[in-house]
DNA sequence: TATGAATGAGCATTCATTCAT
DNA sequence: CATGAATGAATGCTCATTCAT
């Protein structure tokens, strides 16, 4: 009998193996040869289990996205204000952490590849990370509407605050000037501001 | 004695040369020895005037921004409204004529290279863009709250309006499924909705 | 399974097979399109063997040197008296067989090299061949002291001799005007009258 | 009237004013702009005084031989005895001082050049130097000889001293391990061993 | 005489992908 | 299934020399 090889898992298994590796070195100088070393595997067989090395690359990323995702569900778990949780939301962009600071990178780098090409995988994929990011944004804040502690027309802003979310890293990413955490404190400050129920007192 | 160029000029006029160029053929095939042709000169003259190929790329988005701020400035003159003046600032994301968007899509294709790598020049250039649209947008909704269109809290608005516009660029960029127009105006809408002093009837 | 090659073996065919074009066009001349071609190999295939240009030089060079090695140890095999074995030394320098002028050639380039660049391989190399060349000169002048044909002091000398011949290369190399053959021949009789025991008629 | 202009001191004084750049930045990395702007004159105008690149550094390097030769009859004029002296005319090759270090380093740049190519000019100076360093070396040994110092024999070994302090130099310069200084000293104590005529007790 | 703007040939090297075994 | 040997296209940059002014 041969070996039954479930393709969609080994694909997940030579991503994990490489997952630190485009930390340690970046994209843009990881090469298939590298890939395979380091999953021990034969050069050849990447390509039994990936089209293109793009397609390595992102594999990888998904995976990072994937972790990414889970981790931040897990970490709005037990904040209370919704003003806090916007803020978690904003972490990707604010932490800088060694932790975070490569996975920040390793999607700047990936960015440059999106931007550059017309890979329809990848898009696709943006489109669900997207969705993902708007469908969570929305519980936060309808959950601030339904506690009483958001006015009705603040559902109206997720998307906006996607895409400011998206304006904010690429700001981090292209002007060395800015400074990020007084940018985005200030702007959902004043937003809020707008969009809160005051507390009488 | 020989004829003394205008070193700065005759970048320029280079660059203009090849400004169609990375229209029609994109930055990423844009090569020296192309360059050269178009611009009816010798590859080792290119090195003349630039230092690199990125040095001409970077001239000739130079180019291309110059002349935009230029036509921005202008085409804001007479709007009256704070609310269309912004929307003429966003006009860059939601333009889809074909002039602009060759315009888009050479800038898509030069961030994904300040992506991928750390030019100073291109830093810097970056910082300086940023200065003038901040500026251009501070004085927009200043006018706008000096004639009572607008709260005075509507000034803290100005870098996020700016982030925004980044990360709808991005999202243009980066997500197929995205209604650019449908986004930015329901955005700029509910935000005015917020920020604009309402008119008795 | 794919077929493993042996990579040092198939490193020294390259080196063969490269043999003569070094002697043909010199190895100023030398690109690695020609080498690929001659080996009738991929031009990224030589990429797989060897680690620059300089290597592939390095490689034919050790080859031509290997080659000549065991011809020396061969050709004084049945030499018998102490200075006709050193005139067999000498032997590179003075032979103007085209054989040999091709050989002195190649290594005339092969030292232009040397002394261009700062290659620690070839310097490396350059300490072998001194060592090889040395020790069959002590040989030569240990069996002339044992054969009671040289005075003991002789030995003194080797490193001398390796050095005065390395002195003629470079002469006959610069210095047109140069005899190499009468200036070596009037050195070396005039060391031997030095350093041989006179025979008593 | 015009500016008459010795072009032969012109060559020297161009020379003169690229004297230390050739030590600075080595001989590759010498072009012909750098030699314009350091002499403050313009590129076009080298090409008045100089046939080619090569014949700048060869004006340069003749201007450092030229020096040396003077300092070299200047510094063993007070020196007794013959041993001595030649160890005065192995200097170039022993003293390790940065001013030596940095002629004996473009001697190699130079020596390059000289094997790398067929320049007659570059030979035929090559003969000159030699045959001064002939004389003198003979003029150093025909005194030992007049004052009883050395036997009428070693005259024969002048040439062979020149020869072997080629081969010295060559050593230095491509052998890492070799102690140049230890080697020499060996080398001439042990011939002069044979060659000096022992003195009565 | 002096100049400096213009020139363009020439070449090493990388690496994703294929396919024979 | 697995492999790793073979491939070759594609390109930025230098710098000695010329020659119009």
């Amino acid at each position: 009998m041969p070996k039954i090889v479930n393709k969609e898992q080994k694909r997940k298994d030579i991503a994990i193996a490489c997952s630190e590796l485009i930390h340690e070195i970046g994209i843009k100088k990881l090469t298939v040869s590298k890939c395979a070393k380091t999953a021990n595997i034969g050069k050849g067989t990447i390509y039994e289990y990936f089209e293109s090395k793009e397609d390595i690359i992102f594999e990888i990323i998904n995976l990072h996205i994937e972790q990414y995702h889970t981790q931040f569900i897990q970490s709005i778990k037990n904040v209370k204000s919704s003003k806090e949780k916007v803020f978690h939301f904003f972490k990707f962009v604010l932490d800088d952490s060694i932790e975070n600071t490569k996975l920040f990178n390793s999607y700047r780098e990936y960015l440059s590849i999106v931007l550059s090409e017309d890979n329809v995988n990848m898009k696709n994929f943006n489109v669900n990370c997207d969705v993902f990011f708007k469908t969570q944004l929305e519980k936060i804040i309808q959950d601030g509407i339904d506690n009483k502690e958001l006015i009705s027309q603040a559902i109206e802003f997720c998307e906006g605050l996607l895409i400011y979310e998206k304006g904010l890293a690429l700001m981090k990413m292209t002007n060395n000037d800015f400074d990020t955490k007084v940018s985005s404190k200030k702007f959902i400050n004043n937003l809020f501001e707008l969009i809160e129920i005051k507390k009488e007192k």
